[in-house]
DNA sequence: TACAATTTTAAACAAATGATTAAAATACTT
DNA sequence: AAGTATTTTAATCATTTGTTTAAAATTGTA
């Protein structure tokens, strides 16, 4: 009989392995691209198990799926909330994602693309959008912008930017790659190069032409 | 017998509604989420007809795949050679891409994704790859460097300022409706809001602040 | 109209897929 | 060690999938 709940923590090994398998292989080849029996074979253990650990395909994806959006914003929710200066704040947010998607190249589109074919996946994520929605950051761009400090724009513009340039440099790898001829040394080169870009031109825009160096 | 050439163009209706059928079904659902019978579905005709017309549904999903490169690159090729200045050029590819992603909202996750899931079917597509590099947009933007019109960068940067821009307001359309509340009028708003703000934001950085207004 | 070529249809095929089952193997408890 | 609960396995199920086939319908041509 199948266990419901994680009761006794023993035997982590097989949920665990199956877990780990499933994040790899939904990352790579997406919902429909997956077959419970690829799962199976990258964790090395037999296919049924999926259905005994985790019910349905469905439900297993749902918990990788739930755990990529955490990932995807948990960083930025963190930083959202630091008692640091803005323009401290975007280059942490800026740096922040870059190692993020650095690390994990295919979480951009894995996230983009299942929450556009299946967006009532994301509608029950609430607790992201709610966290998101109450975080200290949307007050501090508007004492910012009271102050002088930053042009007129909302946090949505901003998050926005931000989110968009650093997360198309590696959604794009292999166009990008492809079109202009890099090799994986020359991206990663361009990669670095691209994310001081960004900060910069994102820099300049809000605070306006940098004073220091 | 199937026709492997379309030799006779009377009977156009019957190829050309199966063509328009999976661009459409495939753009939503993607390859692995579409079978041949959603499209024929879709395109009311028997099943049997996708692999008459188009042999198989790889073949079929890479005509549509290739018209959809092209239309993701056609117009800024068009741009990048026009006897414009360069920075009228850069409001103009702005402009393009925003009306093109705009009237074609599932046209990036689209690109992207398949492209990301299954590279070597954008490999053999080497007319755009060519065609990008040999543009007269790179050699301009290193006269207006040399000229001191503009800062010092590559044109690969400044394309991909441009592309990642743009793309993502449409690509995360549901995330950010999702995310900040907003009605579909809020998003237009919105997006077209932050294309201003894009263009400012860019040409700034390059050419530096503006004189004008 | 009669004949041939082309297009469309319904039916079927083999392979793959998500899921289930019942037995076997293992772990745990007393 | 014996008995119970849990985990793992191989086999199987009903659907779905891409594709093929052979007959039917339609179109074009003499």
């Amino acid at each position: 009989m199948k266990p419901l709940m994680n009761m006794n923590c023993s035997n982590k090994s097989a949920e665990e392995k199956i877990k780990i398998a499933a994040i790899k292989v939904f990352l790579e080849k997406g919902f429909d691209g997956t077959t419970i029996r690829d799962i199976a074979k990258e964790a090395d253990l037999n296919c049924a198990l999926m259905n005994y650990y985790f019910r349905s395909k469905e439900k297993l994806f749902r918990s990788v799926f739930e755990d990529m959006i955490q990932l995807f914003f948990k960083g930025i929710l963190e930083i959202f909330n630091q008692p640091i200066s803005l323009r401290n704040k975007l280059n942490k947010l800026i740096d922040h994602d870059f190692e993020m998607f650095k690390n994990n190249p295919k979480l951009a589109n894995f996230v983009l693309n299942e929450l556009t074919r299946n967006p009532e996946r994301f509608l029950e994520t609430l607790s992201i959008k709610k966290v998101l929605n109450q975080s200290f950051f949307e007050k501090q761009v508007l004492d910012a912008i009271k102050s002088g400090e930053i042009r007129d724009i909302s946090a949505v513009h901003i998050m926005l930017l931000l989110k968009s340039n650093i997360q198309f440099i590696f959604q794009s790898r292999i166009m990008t790659t492809q079109i202009w001829g890099m090799t994986d040394e020359d991206f990663d080169i361009f990669a670095a190069n691209h994310k001081e870009i960004i900060k910069e031109m994102i820099g300049n825009y809000l605070f306006g032409p940098a004073d220091t160096e």
